[in-house]
DNA sequence: TATAATATACCAACCAGTTGGTATGTCGAT
DNA sequence: ATCGACATACCAACTGGTTGGTATATTATA
């Protein structure tokens, strides 16, 4: 229904202008000279940046959930093994720049929590969303490696969200990613105690 | 030397409207009410907005430095314990406003990392001053607690770090500190056993 | 021919930074 | 002590440029 190709190009250039200078930082002229479309068309197909925002979160939560969805570990049979599948694919992904593989939900938390209400909840119900994935597979495999441990699912996954978040950061304080690699390393091994594979429970 | 009353004024406002809208979102002016002191006075201190938020950077780095170092945890005599101590005082200190315990740092890098290069050196340097603290801690640990790891102090400092920026994003994403409290259980409970207490080696 | 899509030109508000000037010292010479 | 020269601290008003958003006209499409 929303799949106008002037459109999309102003979201995708939204998404990438955002990532790179933050929101604020981003003009209307900035985005429509990345999209190649002129303000009037913009004006004509959102009624405000921060509309078009909202839109872009949306597309971002559909296109990195199929990202995620179709990668190749979640058809794991584990769920031990596919949460940390999730790990590895995203020490895979940091190769890539990093305006490619931070998160545009976790660099607009930051700006816009005290300002535009609208925006923080699209980014909060994408970012937990996407955990929800993550929970489900955690007390899965709770349930068969950790069945008395006294953590919740939803709390691990918020923290393997909160610990990418921060190693985005990191990779852009430090301008590379081998930090964001190492703390995932830690991630990993972390989880791999939370759920002991001795313990498991046929 | 740099401790004129205006001066100090500019930098704690622009410390805590940062905090609250980010960087690019506030303006001089909004600095300058906050500072409840003229442009004029503001362009005499300081010849930017950017260089005063180098001094801003500054002044937060003495001054967190201080609150650290003067933190009891600092007097335990156990490396481990300090550590372990360091993740107390952190969610002590979630019980204030949002604002006031997450870091200027943080926020700052994911705005400035593409475009003000000052500030990003500034930002890396007053968050790998503070880890090295955490990361002599670790190494002290690790002597004692976990030699033949094979993880580095350093990692752990930075793993710990950045915990804590992503705890404070989802904080501002759920406007509400108890995301970043379970997420420091789980951080403490990860040095817990990166340090095994029965493996005390004297 | 009607409607959706786009471009160009534009506006009022706002921005970082400047200007010209005043008030308040301070310090050396008288 | 006091006067003049100078520096620091500050302010209100202003400047040139940018911002989000609008108005209007033109072009493609159905």
């Amino acid at each position: 229904m929303h799949a106008h190709p002037s459109r999309q190009k102003f979201i995708d250039a939204a998404i990438a202008v955002v990532r790179e200078q933050g929101y604020a930082a981003t003009s209307v002229d900035d985005i429509c000279a990345r999209a190649g479309v002129g303000k009037g068309s913009f004006f004509h197909h959102f009624k405000s940046k921060e509309e078009l925002l909202l839109a872009a979160i949306e597309h971002w939560n559909a296109f990195t959930g199929a990202v995620f969805a179709d990668a190749p570990f979640r058809r794991l049979a584990d769920p031990r093994a596919r949460l940390l599948g999730y790990v590895d694919f995203r020490i895979a992904i940091l190769d890539r720049p990093i305006p490619e593989f931070a998160c545009l939900l976790g660099t607009l938390v930051q700006e816009v929590y005290q300002s535009h209400p609208a925006l923080l909840a699209a980014c909060d119900a994408g970012m937990s969303g996407h955990i929800d994935d993550l929970v489900a597979d955690a007390a899965a495999a709770k349930a068969l490696y950790a069945p008395d441990a006294d953590w919740t699912p939803e709390s691990v996954g918020f923290f393997m969200q909160a610990v990418l978040q921060g190693s985005f950061i990191f990779a852009k304080a430090k301008n590379e990613a081998e930090v964001a690699r190492d703390n995932l390393a830690h991630l990993r091994r972390y989880l791999e105690s939370l759920f002991p594979p001795a313990a498991k429970k046929e």
